[in-house]
DNA sequence: CGTTCGATGTATCGGACCGATACATCGGCC
DNA sequence: GGCCGATGTATCGGTCCGATACATCGAACG
């Protein structure tokens, strides 16, 4: 998961761990999701003992010196740059959308944050799994509700009640997403691109 | 967490494992919160440990001995019974509204199943503070929506949307309970009581 | 000029919790 | 008679969190 959510964002653009923290929460943090350093430097560690990632700038000093705030050399401060194995790496994972894609939030949440770099039938699959999932949460609270509406106390009822329309929204959006996604009204990065391209 | 969500379900009934866990996914599972047995049993082993819950049924034998489906002799089997200093225990973990309380969904969850069983300060308390939470991250949504609304690809920026609509939902959830909670319009388990009942 | 303070930055440790797995019993169904 | 799914107890490795420590830097204040 956050093997994942780090390599996209490096591929991106290089970046130290503080920086990395940062758009992790803000970018990927929507669908609840919160890193912190007890997680993230072991999983840097991780990536980098996997040649996935290297410390320090690339070799070859690419145009960004302005991105990366040019004060790599003082102390401290070290920046990380994915590799071609992990790019390599990183559309691996992107396409492997198991039950773990589904069921929690924040998989979820960081696999559809990367949907512009995923392709289609991948979108599609990831959606329609989540959707089964949150269908399945969605039955049993109804259960709940309609069969011991009296034995529980109105606290817990309304906790239920919650949940159930919490369930029915996220249905609905992604229904709407799904049929976007089939009618190829899939929405673009705003990069040049011909909006009559017809296939 | 955990701890507190045992004592609670076993405050009301002694139990084993197996419908201990389901108890938890579906009462307390509404706001997100499923429990795995590799959590489960290590933590009844802690509970007791510090003599909060005692293994095997009550040794007064309460009346409930249809409860219990009355297997409890064969076999494993293992009946969970809270003892006195769990209640206590259980009373002093229900006051203890931390910022763990607000933070998770998970802690939330379980905090707001056991209002009923929870004193009105301490009700209004946890609500405000979660309240409090959920508005933090609405605002950091917001400004990432207004400030970089053309930096982000649409996928990014539709789960944005969609999270910061479900934290106004919240939002606005809590604050009608809040609203409730002040008015002593607090909706009361279900025993017989004055419904024109004026103060 | 010093110093205090908050933002930036790297890093570790103990513990909570999950997912997979193993195994045993029981009732019902073919 | 044998198989299967629900019930039931339990552990193990691994992921991730929360707290904490510590170091640097620029700005603000006296």
């Amino acid at each position: 998961m956050l093997e994942l959510a780090i390599l996209g964002l490096l591929h991106e653009s290089p970046m130290h761990g503080y920086e990395l923290r940062k758009q992790l929460t803000t970018k990927l943090g929507a669908f609840r999701f919160a890193i912190s350093y007890g997680s993230l430097y072991p999983t840097l560690r991780r990536l980098q003992a996997g040649g996935w990632i290297t410390e320090g700038a690339p070799a070859g000093m690419p145009a960004s010196t302005e991105e990366v705030p040019l004060l790599t050399g003082k102390r401290g401060r070290v920046v990380y740059t994915i590799t071609a194995e992990g790019k390599e790496r990183f559309q691996e994972l992107l396409s492997a959308a198991g039950p773990e894609t589904y069921d929690s939030e924040a998989g979820f949440g960081v696999h559809f944050a990367f949907f512009a770099r995923t392709d289609p039938s991948t979108r599609l699959r990831i959606l329609e799994g989540r959707r089964r999932r949150v269908e399945e949460r969605r039955e049993g609270m109804r259960d709940v509700l309609s069969r011991a509406a009296e034995r529980l106390d109105s606290y817990t009822l309304e906790l239920q009640r919650h949940g159930l329309d919490a369930c029915e929204r996220e249905v609905r959006w992604l229904e709407e997403l799904i049929a976007n996604e089939r009618n190829g009204t899939t929405p673009q990065p705003p990069s040049a691109q011909d909006p009559e391209r017809p296939s």
